[in-house]
DNA sequence: CGATAGAAACTAACCAGTTTGTTTGTTGTC
DNA sequence: GACAACAAACAAACTGGTTAGTTTCTATCG
């Protein structure tokens, strides 16, 4: 890794934790300067502006918060819960996908074109094949079903958001509880498979 | 009504569409001024400050935000679909909530001393007693998974957000989905009943 | 008359983005 | 290893526009 490389590194970290923290519109752009030992003209010279260096940040995590947690077998309980664990450790990630919806993409989709998603589509379909999954309802929306009952928590929770520090038994008894709500609303009507 | 709590009740609501917009940091108190046919020196000397005035703003449209979708008899599914349509309505208040959330409250409850809270809480309690909700989940779990789900497509979904201008079917389809879903997550393991 | 509102200018700090002149590291050549 | 040539990095000052918050003085309403 060369010299310029490193730098870009720098402030992309620094600039992940600002933005995590503040959002586009609340980040300085000097403050994330000082933190990567860098210099704002390197700043500009590699990302352009405040907003060309959020959409960098935000397209180099992308990868990150899509392939983090992966879902296979079509595995949705388990799932929710490794994304519980993941939004529990990596907090940072989730504000700045909520500061790219509030300040960025205020509708449709959050991350047009992405290829991991249909994927996880597939899984589903999969899933719907095989019995696990209720055959009637649509692949994208069980989706959009697990991936919001896996943020009950989360640092983007409009209820309680929990963290780390919280107490551990809570952590279980919610990854518990997650992990049967999700079995149980994604389950084919008939396909009742009790505790 | 007088001439002071006309100026007031303008700034307010205002500020709601600025604070909704923009959040606290990306907000501009000339433009909520100008907005509202008021003056900056009224603003101040009603809310003090920026920060003030957008407490003022949260602060007042938490009834509506909590009292505007009740929660009787123990119906969560209703409850759900019933706050897919208000935030399809009033996406204005759910992006203030979650600027609340990302600017103001990074975790824990984000409403603290809520005694509407408590009596939806009481509602879930019953509800258990009755067998339409499973009673080994903490009925505060049952509460923040209902909102999560709810939440599933809307302007603070991370997956999908849609709006009202958005084909009516998928709206159907949507509610239907999340009302069986709903139903299904929180229903005791036994008891099932079928589409 | 007294409380409320208004227009407009003002301040003092802030902030994104630029510029300048200098220094440091890297790389290829002999 | 020495050295030139170049790219990257740096500090610091600067620009020009913006912004929260204040002040003053005048107008209006009850």
């Amino acid at each position: 890794m060369g010299r310029a490389e490193a730098t870009r590194r720098r402030l992309l970290d620094a600039a992940t934790d600002e933005f995590a923290a503040y959002g586009i519109a609340g980040a300085r752009v000097d403050r994330i300067a000082a933190a990567a030992h860098a210099n704002k003209a390197q700043l500009y010279a590699y990302f352009g502006s405040k907003e060309g260096l959020f959409d960098a940040v935000f397209r180099q995590h992308l990868v990150g918060l899509m392939d983090a947690v992966p879902l296979t077998g079509g595995d949705l309980p388990r799932y929710a819960v490794r994304l519980y664990d993941f939004y529990l450790t990596s907090p940072t990630l989730v504000r700045l996908a909520m500061w790219a919806r509030l300040e960025r993409r205020p509708h449709g989709e959050l991350v047009p074109d992405d290829e991991s998603h249909q994927s996880k589509i597939d899984e589903i379909v999969e899933a719907q094949q095989t019995g696990v999954v209720d055959p009637t309802m649509d692949p994208r929306d069980v989706h959009a079903l697990v991936i919001a009952m896996s943020h009950s928590w989360s640092p983007v929770s409009l209820t309680y958001a929990t963290h780390l520090q919280d107490d551990g038994a809570g952590h279980d008894r919610r990854r518990r509880q997650l992990r049967e709500a999700v079995r149980r609303a994604v389950a084919p009507p008939d396909a009742v498979t009790p505790g």
